[in-house]
DNA sequence: AGTTTTTTAGG
DNA sequence: CTAAAAAAC
């Protein structure tokens, strides 16, 4: 017998760990565990968890339809996986590999605990297309700017999904310990409402997806009031979707399109994927990357600190209607749009001129979607501290980017009811009118809290220290 | 995956 | 004079 230890993997379909795909997987039925591991869920906050909870008891549902179960335990896997071996006399555990520091130093010790206790194991690469290494520059070198990673990536042949393993292939056990609650977990209630995250869920949004905002993708994926992106996230992020499924249907899409306009919007798309890999490979070959600098400066930077700055961006009370937009939809929904993402993480970095690792832990926690690679890489690249670099290119005027993205103000209005009713191009230009206009449009929403142009200004100071240049 | 300033084109 | 394009940062 075989277990396959579930981790951000949380299907039973196009799973290759789970499959045995490209391992000696050995004989035998496969057994299904989960470990709810306090390490992992001391680093996640409310809404994470809860979409764990639901996507673990769904994983659990699939099990028991095939005729088997999802083991579930809680504890420290290091000694929970050799436990459970000897309990169910299994030979060999599997799991896909995580890519993050912790993941690492976590499936470290899991490793040599198995070693010990004399259970075979083997990791499998799942959770992206080309693993970390597969795609390197013509001198042998990872890919640090995404362009040249793209082309590759695009043009590398893509292994197909694999299927769910057939109810025989699968251990005929009973688990009766339940899924955890929140309560059970010390962890509370989230504020925010959540999407479901299931496998359901997820195959139903890709088909959606594919079967028509793909083809809008490109030329409306940045404007928040639209909702034409994928959603996808958060099922990418905890594996309630395998990655060659969702890519065969962009494929799907594509072999169906009619017109350039429509491939070339599916391709932008699948650029988006091969965005998440190309920073899955970043952090693989620059694990610290989580706490430090991608870029080394010549100096520090130079970040200010300044705690009512911080808690207004976190409240969304910054007087920038875009920026509070999209910090109160994360409140609300534990999401955000992704063009508002960058707006805030430009406003936090270059305007408050805040540490890139104030906001990614604010993210860490509040984001259902969470995934260390894409949100480390998200913020370093707002910090102009990540792969490619560039503090002039990278700092937003978040009235321009309010205006062009959100013109009629409706996804602004939608978070920020305060300005319910007050014309667009006051909203957009709420930083120019005086205090008498601005408290007779909306009297309950703050002024700017800094000068934008004052502030881009000492950004580029900032950075022109770190140079080390007068 | 940008913004601001300067230059040029057009009425 | 405005608006678009190009250049600079």
């Amino acid at each position: 017998m075989r277990i396959h230890w579930h981790r951000r993997d949380l299907r039973v379909a196009d799973n290759r760990g789970l499959a045995g795909d490209n391992i000696e997987a050995g004989e035998g039925p496969v057994l299904p565990a989960f470990v709810f591991d306090p390490a992992v869920l001391a680093h996640a906050g409310p809404p994470r968890v809860a979409a764990l909870l639901e996507a673990v008891s769904e994983l659990r549902d699939a099990y028991r339809e095939r005729g088997s179960d999802l083991v579930v335990a809680r504890g420290d896997p290091q000694t929970v996986l050799p436990t459970l071996a000897d309990e169910f006399g299994a030979e060999r555990v599997t799991w896909n590999r995580d890519y993050t520091r912790l993941g690492r130093k976590r499936d470290a010790a899991v490793r040599e605990a198995l070693d010990d206790a004399g259970v075979e194991r083997a990791a499998v690469h799942d959770a992206v297309l080309h693993e970390p290494g597969t795609i390197r520059t013509n001198d042998g070198d990872p890919y640090q700017v995404f362009t040249y990673f793209w082309k590759k990536w695009r043009d590398r042949e893509k292994s197909p999904a694999v299927d769910a393993p057939a109810p025989a292939a699968l251990a005929d056990v009973e688990d009766d310990t339940p899924v955890p609650t929140l309560a059970d977990l010390s962890v509370d209630e989230p504020a925010a409402s959540l999407p479901t995250v299931t496998s359901t869920a997820a195959r139903e949004r890709l088909a959606d997806f594919c079967a028509e905002d793909i083809y809008r993708y490109e030329d409306r994926r940045d404007y928040p009031a639209d909702g034409c992106t994928s959603r996808l996230s958060q099922h990418l992020a905890y594996g309630t979707i395998g990655i060659r499924e969702v890519y065969e249907a962009t494929e799907e899409a594509y072999a169906r399109s009619d017109s350039d306009a429509e491939r070339e919007s599916v391709r932008e798309f699948q650029s988006q994927l091969a965005w998440r890999e190309f920073y899955t490979q970043v952090l693989w070959f620059n694990p610290s990357v989580v706490t430090e600098n991608f870029k080394t400066y010549e100096n520090p930077i130079e970040w200010r600190s300044d705690p009512e700055g911080l808690q207004a961006w976190k409240d969304g009370e910054t007087g920038y209607p875009i920026v509070d937009a999209g910090m109160r939809q994360l409140e609300a929904e534990a999401y955000m749009h992704n063009r508002v993402r960058m707006i805030v993480a430009s406003f936090l970095t270059k305007d408050l001129l805040i540490d890139w690792r104030k906001g990614y832990d604010w993210f860490r926690k509040r984001l259902v979607d969470h995934d260390t690679a894409n949100d480390n890489g998200g913020w370093q690249w707002a910090a102009s501290t990540g792969t490619d670099a560039q503090p002039y290119f990278r700092i937003f005027n978040p009235m321009t980017q309010g205006d062009r993205y959100d013109p009629d103000a409706e996804y602004i209005r939608e978070y920020v009811p305060e300005l319910d009713g007050v014309p667009a191009d006051a909203i957009h230009s709420w930083h120019e009118l005086d205090p008498g206009t601005r408290e007779m449009h909306a009297p309950d929403y703050p002024a700017p809290i800094v000068d934008h142009a004052e502030r881009r200004e000492a950004a580029l100071a900032m950075f022109e220290a770190a140079r080390g240049e007068d």
